[in-house]
DNA sequence: GTCTATAAACCGATAGAC
DNA sequence: GTCTATCGGTTTATAGAC
């Protein structure tokens, strides 16, 4: 019995794994706004009605293709991103800002699903967000893992706990006094938020990551949305093809970001 | 006869707006993918036979649409980035990337129009990518107006037609030996396009801009595309809400940009 | 689990009366 | 310029036979 069930779940599998690269190859057609179970029962020849034995409604299926192209892609990214050999951080840092641009290239239409403007009236949920978190932080555990005090850092380890001294809210600041890449920043709710955050990620990771104090974690957060900020251009056309190919203008952007970082 | 066809004129300007306003709204509850001229026609009474004699298709609604919000916002950076008094360029550049996050905070869906992922099966036209060069050409000729040799400068004007020396492939930029956001690069693509554009952004301006220098081109593309990702990250939900709200990550990155480009 | 058939909507675009 | 009516298509989702 037990055997008629694996066959009955292995021909489940494969057909679950039909629709979702049915319904993939539709996301670049149509967008993900558009995307309809329908069009995805025909191109299988299924009756419409079939599909839905495997995805109850469409949002079911659009969330197990936002969580395919997160996993897709914090794939590509952890890999790049993993120590070894004679990798230094900033090897690593720019590998892993290749592999998500590289990804992006080779996926336009699920960069677009995930990266790009929301769904409307879709709502994500708690596997969306947990998959969409593995890239930032595959970067930001290369981050951690670089020398202490190799470049940017404000103090010792120690220092992470002291209060920073609140700005003025009047007074425009004229050039960071800090190092580049790890910004200062007094503001109070700023300065708890990234406290949390930073425990957060040693959490998660398990184990202790040096150096991953608030600072840090605003630099690389900077370092994220900049690395988006390129991605999307390039891919929504945003720089009007003055940088085509892109391939140039996005490894001195790297470079830079890598500068920023003190990597 | 002439206050005929003006009176006419005048209402059907009035209409033309009402009809942009209602697919403004629309916009914001079902995307632009699905736009809708007869959704559109129903909020407004009318039939949507009717709204066909002020925009012949729907791509032509959308056209309008997207040329508004670039409009809306070169707008708002344009007048954030204007010279005048005791601005320096600094707070004139930051000035615009705040202008630019505070029109997208408050056009959230008209952001995502234009800068979010595009309308599946829409073309942009000449029109749009006019309308789309407005913001980032104003936060260029900010860069353009800062005081020569100011920072990151790699030589004196007349170096620009410089051949930059080729970079070998394999070699691993270990570290920018250039100041920092006046991006090296070697590549003969990128530096001619370069060429190109700086020659355009000259010409395009009417007057001279000194110290349009590719590397400047560079460096202001990098940090334009910086800003999309910050905004983009911010208002599509990347960040998870870890800066939220993420006022002060915003103006840490603008000082960050501004650093970046020696201002 | 897949099928047919159906309900109850929606869409872009057009024709022709007024 | 606006209307009604219509063509020819689309969609999500369900009911019930097999």
């Amino acid at each position: 019995m037990s055997v008629v069930l694996t066959a009955r779940e292995r021909a489940r599998r494969e057909v679950t794994s039909e629709i979702l690269a049915a319904a993939r190859r539709q996301l670049g057609e149509v967008g993900a706004a558009a995307l309809s179970v329908r069009a995805v029962a025909r191109e299988l020849g299924l009756a419409s009605s079939a599909v839905y034995r495997y995805f109850a409604t469409r949002d079911e299926l659009l969330t197990a293709l936002i969580v395919e192209a997160y996993d897709s892609s914090g794939d590509a990214v952890e890999r790049a991103c993993a120590a070894g050999g004679e990798r230094t951080p900033r090897d690593r840092f720019v590998a892993g800002c290749r592999a998500l641009r590289d990804w992006a290239r080779t996926h336009p239409h699920e960069y677009a699903l995930v990266y790009g403007s929301p769904v409307p009236g879709y709502r994500g949920n708690e596997k969306t967000t947990a998959a969409g978190s593995r890239s930032p932080l595959a970067l930001l555990a290369v981050l951690a893992d670089r020398a202490p005090h190799s470049a940017g850092h404000t103090g010792s380890d120690s220092d992470a706990g002291e209060k920073p001294k609140k700005a003025k809210k009047g007074e425009k600041p004229k050039k960071s006094e800090q190092p580049a890449g790890l910004a200062p920043t007094g503001s109070r709710p700023l300065s708890a938020l990234l406290e949390e955050q930073a425990g957060l990620v040693v959490a998660e990771g398990g184990e202790r990551l040096h150096g991953m104090t608030p600072e840090v974690v605003v630099a690389g957060a900077r370092a994220w949305t900049a690395l988006l900020g390129l991605v999307s251009s390039e891919l929504f056309g945003q720089l009007g093809n003055t940088f085509d190919p892109a391939d140039d203008f996005s490894e001195v952007t790297f470079a830079g970001l890598a500068d920023d970082l003190g990597l």
